[in-house]
DNA sequence: CGTTTGTAGTTAGCCTCCTAACTATATCCG
DNA sequence: CGGATATAGTTAGGAGGCTAACTACAAACG
């Protein structure tokens, strides 16, 4: 839910009747943002219904998920093959999820306080700080991963197999694109005209 | 930013290895969610940077937006066809952005207090106010706009127009079977098969 | 005409995100 | 060895989401 965006999008002739007045507004540009963002939301809303009902939130699941993987291998083959460990502390979860130190300190704050979690001090670095599922995650997780990945099939039930390839294909050719202009990816904008005012 | 998501994908193996514990696992339909989130938060990411130097968020762009598309229209022929005049109300902007009523006040408040926006009472219903964009607003989405606009062509710029038709296509499949499944579009689940489990 | 019902906006309290700054510990290097 | 630098985690403060409950007004209806 937040991504909030405006719930009905813009006919296609008002784009182009924008982009007189706005020569830089590429209609076919814009139509296709606004619905791959539309659409991210609404997808993200019908999954996080379901976590919700389970009292968590997307970015505890996440957490839950990074945590998880390495207590799933436990049920697995040991030669289970290329599923890395998984992050343990907080600062690795973070740069796993793509948020600060800060967010992580409050999100494992509130699943530790749900007993999801637990804390413990790294015995050879006292920085450091080592988090675990308890057994009440890793029930939770058993009970809500079926209906979470029934709700993805669900969701994208509509398109064919070829489908799914041509759309996972044609997001990738944006996703790469995107992470170079992206603030890591910050090279220095170079050719921008000076405009801005 | 708001989506907080793995930011590495899974390998498809690991999905695959995933499906044979979990028989509700659909591999590619679970590529896609993935990949359809992943996305589009990372456009969405780039697209909010520049807003942010503004120190627009993403709730007050959208707010800007319903209520700018108005004072467009002073620009424009009375003519322009069917873009409708905008909402006016809170409720209605809320409405339309798809956030509830209590996150509209919230929002008007902090672009009220930056002079962007005034709130005055309507002489016919006591209970309403009418939001109005202030001039500097608009001097600040004169400004805006362009820097947005080029943002937008330049994240889809590695497709090309048919590509472009192609995605925004498929994404409709999505999005229309996943409204559906959505809060609003509650009907009874009906025809769906019984399934679901 | 007055009571009930509904609607607009706000308030209060919670969660998750952020940045910036702080504390404690580790490491590097002169 | 000892100070500068870097790193792990937390804290503080702010924004923007949400729900639930409240106030004020309007409308409906018996």
């Amino acid at each position: 839910m937040p991504l909030l965006l405006l719930k009905e999008l813009p006919r296609y002739e008002c784009l182009l009747a924008g982009a007189k007045e706005f020569p830089d507004l590429d209609p076919s540009a814009c139509e296709v943002f606004l619905h791959l963002l539309r659409t991210g939301d609404e997808v993200f809303g019908v999954a996080e219904r379901n976590l919700t009902d389970h009292n968590i939130s997307h970015g505890r699941f996440s957490v839950l998920m990074l945590l998880w993987n390495p207590a799933h291998r436990r049920v697995m083959p040991a030669s289970a093959g290329p599923c890395v460990p998984g992050p343990r502390t907080p600062a690795e979860l973070a740069e796993a999820a793509g948020v600060t130190r800060a967010t992580m300190t409050g999100l494992i704050d509130t699943l530790e306080r749900d007993g999801l979690v637990r804390r413990e001090p790294d015995p050879d670095d006292r920085r450091m700080m080592s988090v675990r599922l308890t057994a009440k995650a890793d029930t939770l997780m058993q009970t809500m991963l079926p209906d979470h990945f029934r709700i993805m099939a669900r969701l994208i039930s509509p398109l064919s197999e070829p489908e799914r390839t041509t759309l996972v294909s044609l997001l990738n050719k944006i996703l790469q694109h995107a992470s170079t202009l992206s603030p890591a990816g910050a090279l220095p904008v170079e050719i921008q005209e000076p405009a801005l005012r």
